[in-house]
RNA sequence: GGAGGGAUGGGUGAGUGGUUGAAACCGGCGGUCUUGAAAACCGUUAGCCCCACAAGGGCUCGGGGGUUCGAAUCCCUCUCCCUCCGCCA
């Protein structure tokens, strides 16, 4: 959320920002709405300044056993005003926060302007996409071929968009998120986190999922509570309402956690495999940065992200995303995209931001350093990196003419020293 | 699921409907004393909003609503925590 004095006296640029990343203008009433909220403001607080000093003196009046009835009297009429121009404020200032709510995160001004996807920008590469010297099958043929995924007992079982791993097949899900968190944690100084993966709407709310996202969210009937889309909302939220020391500081955590996502708005699109799922297994990474440290620690981020994919020798390239493409909260984003044979392109795999104060501000978070004044802190989130998309690079990237698939030599020692999966009987 | 008890400043913890935004203690900060430190003593110590040159004003005692001229205090409701019973991986 922006900060409602920063909105009053930005409002051109706050304007011009929500056009680069083809946002609709929401700030058409805020002017006459902040002015108008000021003024019932105004004119209740002056009433309420005449209550309490009237209050006082009926007070006294009435502690020298004198009448009041005639003040008690005015109290009455003032009350009811009192009452007209607070409801009149509250129900600006509602107006006003959802308002702001709804406007997305200014973005750095390194973000590469465009329209789309297609205008993100490519900063390096990693690795050479393999070249087969046979027609490579893509996961979703590969995976139910070694009888190590099944996609029609999980259609039985729950619907579409779901998936069922099975022997190597469901190890391999579990030594990826073992060899993620155990680098994150021991090369790169993470703290594991294991958070709910149910979450009320405040914690929603305070990383921007709420209010404006709600349909991408499964939602439990009968309660306040949902499912969670990543991990980056319980974790981010560990410190809402709190003020952190400084001399932590930066705080980094990485958790493992299954992610749910309704995809609603997304029919036709990726139907087939493993790639756009309503349950998914993430690594997420979260940082708590003073706010110059947080570039820098976005770099880094990226760079621990990307370590994952070059440890399994999965060729990658990372690109900063263009004005257009950008997420709701962050002020500047980098995907990685790992190669997958089957797309004969770059997938996303991970996507790394620096939300600034943006997610401080919504969920109050603050760092004080010495005597200073509490200010926000800057979030960072990112994966480190998705299970699920990885498995399938692996399946794709490391398939062998003969239909198996060679376990990435970082990985041996999390599957008991299995090095390859071979077609089993079913 | 049932029955009780709680929620007050950074912490512990008082608080009869009317100078209680809030005692006291601890902690923090500043000072006196001291070569320095400790101890002792003195002082100080919430946040947000409106207006703004300044002065000033308003709100906040878990959240929301109500009663009242006036609520930390009375009523309703929600959330969370604790104890006991039941159930349970």
């Amino acid at each position: 959320m922006l900060e409602l004095g920063f909105v009053r006296e930005n409002l051109s640029l706050v304007r011009q920002k929500l056009q680069e990343r083809g946002a609709p203008d929401l700030l058409e009433d805020f002017e006459t709405l902040d002015h108008e909220r000021r003024k019932s403001l105004v004119e209740a607080e002056n009433r309420k300044a005449r209550r309490n000093k009237v209050s006082d003196e009926i007070a006294s009046l009435k502690k020298q056993k004198q009448d009041a009835s005639t003040l008690i009297a005015e109290m009455k009429q003032l009350g009811a005003e009192i009452a007209r121009f607070d409801e009149e404020a509250k129900a600006q200032d509602e107006k006003l926060r959802e308002i702001l709510a709804r406007i997305p995160n200014m973005l750095h001004e390194s973000v590469p302007v465009g329209t789309s996807a297609a205008d993100n920008q490519e900063v390096r590469r990693w690795g050479e996409p393999c070249k087969f010297d046979f027609e490579p099958k893509p996961h979703w043929d590969l995976g139910p071929d070694l009888g190590i995924l099944d996609f029609d007992r999980a259609a039985k079982i729950t619907g579409a968009r779901f998936a069922i791993y099975s022997g190597l097949g469901a190890k391999l899900e579990r030594a990826l998120a073992n060899f993620m968190l155990d680098l994150h944690t021991q090369q790169h100084g993470y703290t594991e986190i294991f958070p709910p993966f149910i979450v009320n709407s405040a914690t929603l709310y305070g990383t921007g999922q709420l209010p404006k996202f709600a349909e991408d969210l499964f939602k439990l009937e009968g309660t306040d509570y949902w499912l969670i889309p990543t991990a980056e909302v319980p974790v981010t939220n560990l410190y809402r309402d709190e003020t952190l020391d400084a001399e932590r500081f930066p705080l980094k955590y990485c958790a493992w956690t299954a992610c749910f996502r309704s995809e609603a708005g997304s029919y036709g699109k990726d139907t087939r495999g493993l790639i756009r799922q309503h349950q998914f297994q993430k690594v997420e990474l979260v940082k708590f940065a003073l706010p110059e440290q947080s570039y820098d620690e976005l770099e880094s981020m990226t760079r621990d992200a990307g370590e994952v994919l070059e440890r399994l020798g999965l060729p990658y390239r990372v690109v900063a995303l263009s004005t257009g493409d950008m997420g709701f909260s962050s002020a500047k984003t980098y995907d990685l995209e790992v190669w997958l044979p089957s797309s004969n392109g770059y997938r996303e795999i991970s996507s790394c931001s620096n939300c600034e104060a943006f997610q401080a501000r919504r969920a109050n978070i603050r760092v004080r350093r010495g005597k200073g004044k509490a200010e926000f802190v800057h979030t960072l989130n990112g994966s480190g990196v998705a299970v699920g998309r990885t498995w399938l690079a692996i399946l794709e990237n490391y398939q062998q003419a003969d239909g198996s698939v060679v376990i990435p030599e970082a990985l041996r020692p999390y599957m008991n020293g299995d090095t390859c999966i071979t077609p089993i009987a079913r």
